[in-house]
DNA sequence: TCAAAAAGTTTACGCGCGACAAAATTTAAT
DNA sequence: ATTAAATTTTGTCGCGCGTAAACTTTTTGA
């Protein structure tokens, strides 16, 4: 329904300038935020819009502006879903605010990591929010990363790196499944990878150490060997092992997160072990973080639910707030969130 | 390391240019494309980056070139495994290419869809991998798209959109399974979505459907009720269903895809069924895929794997010949892949 | 009602690089 | 060594838009 009343397509601001009535420095202002133009001069640009559909050329648009309305997110590994979820759920924020957001997946590598933040300096970005691989990232590089962009990191902790953290409150979260499992049964070994890559791994030990202490138990740790980010089938070959071996410390299971519990429950359904809370069940077997494949397996997982949206509010919202005021807080916020018990079938 | 023969940072190419020692348009021609320079003049431009690391302003780079060097990759739902490693596999090939991969995600709603292609639109890609939505992609949109960006679909075939097609031979890979599942114990039914979002599952149900009567069978087929892309919950409910209401066709479930079938899996758990080969099991119970997670349900499933990366493979270099020769191919290809058997514990 | 403030217009410049043409240079081939 | 071919250099233009300054119009508020 477009007049040609130019004569021709709508290509290029002049010529939109031309059929809408409006001035290009108008428009301008208005392409880089529509706010900042009157209500009237608004509603008029965006009447023009319906009819000729033009949209600004993203190239011209950042070639001379200092930051873009680009926003990096950064997950460490796009295949698993629970980080496909939370970033989805900061990619909507990232939008409603206005702005464009560029979705890399570190593949679980530090390398891609680095070579992920360097991508992202050529998009230069107002932001970014990263979810760093953790004890495998090269912190350094890193840093030097967030001295140029401001950074809000979340998940993953690096002590010192990125304006904010916004994660979960491991001690919380796991003082809490403890204590279900203590107060429900047989106090839970805790069953983690040898040399996690995630820091949370750390912290959720120590949180188990210090929950069971508090009630006066003995903690019980059951190390899985294995590197990387297949925690399915770490937490299914290892503990296909102890299950075999025998020497389990009891008959209560804490994973130090679902994806380990995950392989653990098909481990033990392997060995033919009946795992859940009935007085006939062998094993009781819990997780942590509520991954969207928590609800499926066999039997369906207890854990401990992550505040993804509270996770993903919070650190936009801490980004946001960095950008509009084109200034690093003074000081290195970190903001925690309680996990939520999760009652399935498994314990 | 870097001297400031120039006074100051390298900012621009011509900059660059001054302190390299090499003229301007080779320095772009080099950007452009390494091999395009000579030998000696390419090795004096990357000893000089290594002193400088100087990188070209992208969005000056893109600004008048008709093509950039991005290449949009676009799956219809990132959260779900399958199609997170899949493009994955597609994104090191993109990158293999020299190229710049976008990889975007459609959150299984159209509307998302045709804007990751509006997007695209705005970074000018060279060409796109799609792999649509299916039934509810939005045709017409995605038609007009391909019109203007040379664009490969794959996983999910459109007929008639898209330059070209890869995927898998549903009627192969269906035949396989039935094959093997009716020679191994009671012929299946199929377990399938009613009205299914890929158009993969009416090829399979049609492929079931000729297996069975090729074997002289009467096909049986098992309708699941819902939309949208939760697979796992849609085959829990609606397995459950089936398997209290105790009207099963049989004792063997063929599931359209996996997701389907570690729905079902955790339904018939639940129901207290036992899944499996051996005499004492109730029920069989395949899948279609080789999802990520079928090797770690209980019990693992049975499946057909996908030839992930011949589909990756061939839909990147049917895109790239396309690229160079900067012309759309006269017919529409279609290059479909055989599935292979994965022999697992459900059946 | 009238002046001050806010918003829009006109004009003009520059960003960093792609693209091209013509001249100069290097390399390959006879 | 000489010529042709390949490559690089010099120089020049323009992409589409951000942005600043000076000016004009509209809105606001007492």
């Amino acid at each position: 329904m477009s007049n040609d009343l130019a004569g021709g397509t709508i290509r290029t601001m002049d010529d939109f300038a031309t059929v809408s009535g409006i001035s290009r420095p108008t428009l301008s202002k208005y392409f880089n935020d529509p706010q900042s133009v009157r209500r009237s001069t608004r509603a008029r640009i965006e009447a023009a819009l319906e009819r000729y559909d033009y949209r600004p050329n993203i190239y011209a648009m950042n070639q001379n502006r200092r930051l873009t309305k680009n926003i990096g997110i950064v997950v460490p590994y796009m295949a698993d879903p629970f980080f496909a979820e939370i970033a989805r759920n900061v990619e909507s924020l990232v939008i409603g605010a206005g702005f464009q957001p560029v979705l890399l997946g570190s593949h679980g590598s530090p390398e891609q990591e680095i070579e992920n933040l360097n991508n992202l300096r050529l998009v230069k970005p107002a932001g970014v929010l990263l979810a760093p691989l953790g004890r495998a990232s090269d912190a350094g590089r890193i840093a030097a990363f967030c001295d140029e962009v401001p950074t809000v990191t979340f998940d993953a902790n690096i002590e010192g790196i990125g304006a904010a953290f916004v994660g979960s409150d491991n001690a919380q979260s796991v003082g809490l499944i403890v204590d279900y499992l203590c107060r429900s049964g047989e106090p839970p070994a805790f069953f983690e990878m040898e040399t996690p890559a995630n820091p949370n791994a750390n912290k959720r030990r120590k949180a188990y150490i210090a929950a069971m202490e508090r009630l006066g138990l003995a903690p019980q740790l059951m190390l899985a060997k294995g590197t990387g980010w297949d925690f399915e089938e770490i937490g299914f070959r290892e503990g296909s092992r102890l299950l075999k071996a025998g020497n389990l410390p009891g008959k209560t299971i804490l994973c130090s997160n679902d994806r380990l519990a995950i392989g653990v429950l098909s481990a033990a359904f392997e060995a033919g072990l009946k795992v859940g809370i009935g007085p006939d069940c062998d094993l009781r077997v819990a997780g942590h973080d509520d991954h969207p494949f928590s609800r499926y397996t066999c039997p369906t997982l207890t854990t401990v639910a992550q505040d993804y949206a509270a996770i993903a509010q919070t650190s936009a919202r801490i980004l946001f707030d960095m950008i509009d005021s084109s200034a690093r807080p003074g000081m290195r916020k970190s903001e925690l969130f309680d996990g939520k018990l999760v009652l399935r079938r498994s314990a």
